[in-house]
DNA sequence: AAACTATCTGTACGTATGTATAATTTGTCA
DNA sequence: TGACAAATTATACATACGTACAGATAGTTT
């Protein structure tokens, strides 16, 4: 009886047979859905402070002010539970990032600089977002990536519209090498989850306490920029 | 009378009152030696490919071919064994890159691509090191940069030339911001990092098997490179 | 040979882990 | 109201964990 496997079912109106624990046929919400998503959170916190290992159910259970067996009604298995916190903010970060670069196809003079604004802005208006499990999210994201056991799943849910990028950033530098563009994006996105993952790097070697991420937005950006227009020039 | 907590003493004749478990006064090694290595390096290896809090002392010990006890007896405790992991391989790559620093400032002609590529190159050397430990190792400060709990730790010991590589930057871009410098870096060793943490990425970006860092080294270097003229170059 | 110390083995302890489940409460619908 | 299912509690189980330690072994020194 336990609602931990349900489908992503984000219309309430999608369908009949609904999985217990999502919306009901008449649009109300089961009375557990607060509670599935107060787990949710707690993982979410907890998994990107300490890392999924170093996180045990209990602690879940204790941050989220519910009782143990809770935690496995709700998130299922630990891995599970993991995955579904992974998934959970997927479609709202690839919607941000697909209509900026409809916009950026759609205008006069589309530029590679545009495109890796377009890639790189949204995460880390999240990852700055007023929200702190985005923050947290964001900063989960950014701990997965160098692990191969989550990484597999996360590149599924992002590859899709990273490769819609790679489209447009060919469209944009006809001579450019594919490849390189795929390693170059990947580079960008490394230095992007860095910036997030661990401020305190650039805290310890300035020497003076690290601000938002959004502090370094603009020479993240030039960055990137830089790089990727390196890498995108036709060899010669 | 367990030789866990000896200092780094390298030089065999630095002391008369060694620490037990180092080298004798007469010079021989003590027995343990070899198994102290041993230890390490299963410890090495499995850190980097599971992650800190997913290896057992006891898968360890069997990674090692040893008894549990031993694990403790030369390594100490959990989190002595890993500080003790990631403190042994850091003065050859310091080694390395002054060695690079030096050639590089005593030429004719100082550029900040030579900078870049002599911080970058050594650590990918080391990556791609017929010794598969240097591999591990590699992998496993990739993995530890973003875990707040052991870069400390790590910073410290490769900060103080990343500063002497910063100051020559300064050098070689005198109206440089030095806080970009440290962005630019930064975002620099988290291109690098990447690169020998989740080769994965590109792999599944480019639909084909992924090769050796090595062979991403000319990509990299022309990135970081690109990107940190971009940020080096003063306002304006 | 005897004393000594580093090295190694085997085991035990207390605790924490992930998961399952029976029993109870709560809200909804017929 | 009474049946029914979802939600919640409390507890139990088997296992794995990190660490400590008493004792055995093996080299070295006297």
């Amino acid at each position: 009886m336990s609602p931990c496997e349900q489908s992503q079912a984000e219309d309430p109106e999608a369908q009949t047979d609904v999985p217990a624990g999502a919306a009901r046929p008449d649009g109300r919400i089961l009375r557990g859905e607060a509670t599935r998503e107060r787990v949710l959170d707690a993982a979410e916190r907890l998994f990107s402070q300490e890392g999924f290992d170093a996180v045990s159910i209990r602690q879940i259970a204790a941050e989220a002010g519910v009782t143990l067996g809770l935690v496995g009604f709700h998130g299922g298995a630990k891995t599970d539970l993991i995955r579904t916190v992974l998934r959970r903010r997927v479609e709202a970060l690839n919607l941000a990032r697909r209509d900026r670069l409809a916009a950026i196809m759609a205008g006069p003079a589309p530029a590679l600089g545009d495109l890796v604004d377009g890639y790189i802005s949204p995460y880390l208006e999240y990852a700055s977002h007023d929200d702190p499990q985005w923050a947290a999210y964001a900063r989960l994201i950014a701990r997965i990536v160098a692990d191969d056991r989550w990484y597999k799943h996360v590149g599924e849910l992002y590859d899709p519209v990273a490769q819609e990028y790679l489209d447009a950033m060919q469209q944009v530098c006809p001579g450019a090498d594919r490849d390189a563009l795929v390693t170059g994006l990947t580079l960008t996105v490394a230095s992007m989850l860095s910036l997030v993952a661990s401020r305190a790097r650039i805290a310890g070697l300035s020497g003076h306490a690290a601000g938002s991420a959004m502090d370094y937005r603009e020479t993240l950006i030039s960055f990137c920029l830089n790089g990727m227009a390196g890498v995108a020039q036709p060899k010669g």
